[in-house]
RNA sequence: CGGGGCGUGGCGCAGUUGGCUAGCGCGCAUGGUUUGGGACCAUGAGGCCCUGGGUUCAAGUCCCAGCGCCCCGACCA
């Protein structure tokens, strides 16, 4: 991609008062745009980011042996009504229809998946069964804050599983888990896994996925060592404490939620008298879980996670691009020849890159490939030509390396 | 929903003892000079000063109401 043909475009200065990194850079950098309070528009840097999140989200839940499908959000309110959530979840979005119907805005799918699945599943024999959607989720928040954390319109993964057994749910929950820890390893997060309360969903087993970062919500009292984590509120472990799962130290720190899992026991299948016929010829009411993971949220996580006072450090696992090819060639065709070159090369390796081949200042480009901060920068210069080279830096590094050009490929391909 | 701050070209902001053609930086357009850390010169386009009501000879500026955005709190399936 060229970055003249970028639409979304970096801006020197942002609004003073929106203070959290994510708001900021995401903002500056040209990866999103506010449209109101808590609802933005991802713009083609940010799209690129939010799918990669979303491809390894994708492919966590398909290894697991999950399906995916895509269910509505505008959904009935006859539904939501039969779970008693219509009058009870304050967050949910109604809205009526010129007929007087009455609908709601998905925050949740429980309402919709359990009647769906009960639709096509009768017999003991096809479950258990999981399946998920990635989708975008409306919810009536009483404030909305910190950019792309808490939005009232927001990116969400979640899967629904349904079992004849505990034993059956217990396995595949602890399967999600581990999967959950996974998502968000290859996102570059370090993530405490902290049991809690189940809220409005069910009064049995849930647990939190909190990444750290100081710009957390949440205060936990966490392993340094392993994924073991407490919610400071109800904590029944302290800070020095040894961590009960790996003896390693346990400090206080702060945490944003970005994941969680749930054991809704039947809870929906009793609201819509989901039951399957067992081997033996009776029936049987089914067990659900749901497990979710804020998608578009876990994209502001990571930016409070990966930044310094320039911009952004994007992990090379959801980075938009992995090169920033910047061209300092001014009006030097030979320069602008040469950069054209290796840019054509570079792709057609099957590379991604952002090639910056406007005819800015040498400081304006730097700046802008800081803040947008792909984790390859190369820059092609009469400098470098002169050495029949290119600079190599990553973004998370400070110093740079001259690469000749005849070695430049090879090294990216390495 | 309670408290605080703010609302002025696309973006960031200045502009109160009420006063004359509403400013600055960035961005944008045209031309020229530049080119390794947010370059420079010249010219130019672009404004229901959040909305409604009020006070006044006169309102971006004062008063009332509403809406919006940010921050703290409460809330957060």
């Amino acid at each position: 991609m060229r970055y003249s043909r970028m639409f979304g475009k970096t801006t020197k200065s942002a609004q003073a008062d929106a203070e959290s990194a994510n708001a900021q850079f995401l903002t500056q950098g040209g990866f999103v745009d506010q449209e109101m309070a808590g609802v933005y528009t991802w713009l083609p840097l940010g799209l690129s980011v939010l799918r990669k999140v979303e491809q390894i989200v994708r492919e966590e839940m398909n290894a697991l042996g999950a399906l995916e499908v895509f269910m509505p959000s505008l959904q009935p309110k006859e539904y939501w009504e039969k779970t008693n959530r219509w009058m009870g979840v304050d967050i949910l979005f109604k809205l009526k229809s010129q007929t007087e119907k009455d609908y709601a805005l998905g925050c949740t799918h429980e309402e919709v998946v359990t009647p769906l699945v009960q639709k096509f599943i009768q017999s003991y024999k096809e479950v258990p069964l999981a399946v998920y959607q990635i989708n975008t989720k409306f919810r009536d928040e009483l404030r909305a804050k910190s950019g792309v954390l808490r939005g009232r319109e927001f990116r969400m993964k979640d899967m629904y599983s349904f079992h004849t057994s505990q034993e059956d749910l217990n396995e595949f929950y602890y399967r999600a888990l581990q999967a959950y820890v996974k998502v968000f390893s290859r996102c570059g997060i370090n993530v405490k896994v902290v049991q809690a309360s189940g809220g409005i969903f069910t009064s049995n087993v849930s647990h939190e996925f909190q990444s750290i970062t100081p710009a957390g919500e949440d205060t936990l009292i966490a392993c340094e060592s392993c994924t073991f984590g407490q919610n400071a509120e109800i904590a029944t472990v302290k800070e020095g404490d040894v961590c009960p799962e790996c003896r390693g130290k346990l400090v206080k720190t702060k945490g944003i939620e970005v994941g969680n899992i749930f054991d809704l026991g039947t809870k929906y299948t009793d609201a819509f008298e989901f039951n399957v016929n067992t081997a033996e010829g009776s029936s049987k009411r089914l067990l659900m879980g749901c497990y979710g993971i804020g998608t578009s949220r876990l994209v502001g996580a990571i930016v409070e996670t990966f930044h310094d006072d320039k911009g952004i450090i994007w992990p090379e696992s959801v980075a938009p691009f992995r090169v920033h090819l910047v061209a300092l060639a001014g009006k030097d065709e030979k320069i602008i020849q040469e950069a054209e070159r290796l840019y054509a090369e570079i792709q057609k390796a099957g590379i991604e890159v952002l090639f910056d081949d406007r005819d800015e200042s040498a400081g304006k480009k730097f700046a802008d490939a800081d803040l947008i901060g792909l984790p390859l920068r190369i820059v092609i210069s009469g400098r470098t030509l002169e050495k029949q080279s290119v600079e190599w830096k990553r973004r998370s590094e400070t110093e740079s390396q001259l690469v000749p050009l005849n070695e430049l490929m090879a090294k990216l391909t390495a």
